[in-house]
DNA sequence: ATAAATTATTTCAAGCTTAAAATTTTAAAT
DNA sequence: ATTTAAAATTTTAAGCTTGAAATAATTTAT
């Protein structure tokens, strides 16, 4: 290969390492701001948050294994998010029948009434937070950003 | 407002909404990745590594207090990454005569040499995951990237 | 000079997170 | 039928993370 290829090559490199910083400090912001948000109006925390909202979608509730793939997280790590959410009344865990080894995560009346508040007050927090953020660019944004790939990661 | 006035502001929530959960997504992804990576190929973690980069910056080194800034994380989290940092031998905490409340944190040799190693690899990692991203792609995304500005959090 | 407020840092308790090991149950192979 | 392998989940140990409280030192106001 040529100097100058390399030289493109390194350069290449380097934009997509741009990319990425800039990328992580826009999501930690944000993150971080959603954190603080749902800890003084809910009294509750993001991953409590995340695994309200995939149960939402699964009205037939599930598996704690679902959960932790859905969520791209440990199964250990549901294990304890969901008891804290049990004792609190939110989720109730339903013995499968078919499988003695399973449990079926489900939300309570409770859970869901207090996803739904959450739920759309988040939606706003979102938007308000990208403002700056036109229709036009958020078109092109929102295109590119689809149709990104992460090569070598597991795909969700 | 009219209705119609109404449903399109609704729109553009959603839109920025899908925006977010698509940001979350490709960070959580590729976050996911590197502290994989840094686990099996360099015994580390993605904080530590965080910290490292923030120390190789600054060559006269930070105060406690400048690196939670610049990571935007607590001080008490930094004070326990960098005591296992300390005892790793990479980095030296050096009291400040002006100051005696302060203590500066330097990378040693040791930790520096580490560091540019694991930064390299670190930067082709980002390029291979990003490989999908054409050039004329990824200039337009580093430049709406750029423009984004989180309105109500930190600034960092 | 003294008191009060601020700043730099650490400690603490609680929760989040992971990988690895252990349990229990189911499924497959012999 | 028995053994073996695979799957679902929990437990455990270690590290990350936070906000709040505690310490210690500096600065400001009186």
């Amino acid at each position: 290969m040529s100097n100058a290829i390399q030289d493109l090559d390194i350069d290449r490199d380097k934009q997509k390492l741009r990319i990425w910083l800039r990328l992580l400090k826009i999501s930690r912001q944000m993150e971080a701001e959603i954190r603080e948000r749902l800890r003084v109006e809910f009294h509750t925390t993001l991953p409590r948050f995340d695994v309200l909202a995939a149960l939402y979608r699964e009205t037939d509730g599930m598996k704690m294994s679902a959960l932790s793939s859905a969520l791209m997280v440990s199964n250990g790590n549901v294990t304890g998010i969901i008891e804290r959410l049990v004792s609190d009344g939110y989720v109730v865990r339903v013995p499968v029948s078919e499988d003695r080894r399973a449990m079926v995560v489900k939300l309570t009346p409770t859970g869901e009434k207090e996803f739904l508040h959450m739920a759309k007050i988040h939606e706003g927090w979102i938007a308000s937070m990208l403002d700056s953020l036109d229709a036009k660019d958020a078109d092109i944004l929102v295109e590119l950003l689809d149709n990104v790939q992460i090569k070598g990661a597991k795909t969700l």
